[in-house]
DNA sequence: GAAATATAGTTGCATATGTAACTAAAAGAT
DNA sequence: ATCTTTTAGTTACATATGCAACTATATTTC
């Protein structure tokens, strides 16, 4: 049989949680490279201020929930971007435990800066594609998404 | 214009390597927990394995090459692979620095167990996606691949 | 409304990982 | 042949990360 799993041979190259696993740290490690360089900041430091920007007053629960991080990362990402002055924490008037996140000043200043150079990194890699072959990526992408994230529950 | 990347929003669920490296992550953490909890193998030592099972007699530096992994981390999965007697390393007849590369008896045992297990993993991923979809993958992923990896050499 | 349980977030500790420095052997240059 | 440079692999150190334990506040239960 042509499909019969259990006889095939594995080869690495071609087994596609190395391939993902290979392209996405490739993919990462030259966009963290770049914001390092240009703004200090890591990519979990960079993926706060991407979810702030973007929605203002979450809690860190609200972001880790948003940035797949757990919530130790979170903390600590937060109060490395709070002591650079890039984020502020306001008390939740409902929830003396939490607290509710917001960029300052200078944090929104380099947010406004990181939200073109993270969309053209994203250009350069959906610009070797068609059209065709971008809209197919998006359906692959969630069907495996999917997937994948079922499996964790299950097992 | 619809497509003036400068102008969009950045939306972390969009862009395409955030999505990429949830899934890669999520894919890899399931993979690895089965694997450490079956063999006792991190993803390293179980990428070793791989392709030392898949061709006999290779160095550490030929390993790092087709494992996308650095000599220090190869060098220290392999010490615990030797450690554990899952592995043996050859002086090379050619080369007195370098070592070749084998599974033992009980590294091979391992392996025939891993390679149907790392295959049904795969297949569970592959199997909500039709041929066309299939097959569509892997060019994008290629393509994708091979775009990501040009500017690492640029930048 | 007290006691028990759950949740938000932080901290400590043990382990993992990345970078640079190192040793030893090869290869190349003069 | 010797000096220089490169390569294979390891080690040391500094930093990152993951997990468990902890504090403080909310929520639930009786």
């Amino acid at each position: 049989m042509d499909h019969d799993d259990t006889s095939r041979a594995l080869r690495l190259a071609e087994f596609l949680p190395y391939r993902l696993s290979v392209l996405s740290n490739t993919v990462s490690t030259a966009i963290a490279a770049d914001y390092q360089r240009e703004f200090g900041l890591n990519i979990w430091q960079w993926r706060i201020m991407a979810v702030i920007g973007e929605s203002a007053g979450l809690t860190a629960s609200d972001v880790a929930a948003r940035t797949a991080m757990d919530k130790v990362a979170v903390s600590r990402a937060v109060a490395a971007l709070e002591a650079r002055g890039l984020l502020q924490r306001q008390a939740d008037p409902g929830d003396a435990r939490a607290a509710l996140l917001d960029l300052t000043e200078a944090g929104r200043a380099i947010y406004e800066q990181i939200v073109p150079l993270a969309l053209a990194h994203e250009r350069r890699l959906l610009d070797t594609l068609t059209g065709q072959e971008q809209q197919a990526l998006e359906v692959l992408l969630d069907k495996l998404a999917s997937t994948a994230a079922q499996g964790r529950s299950l097992w």
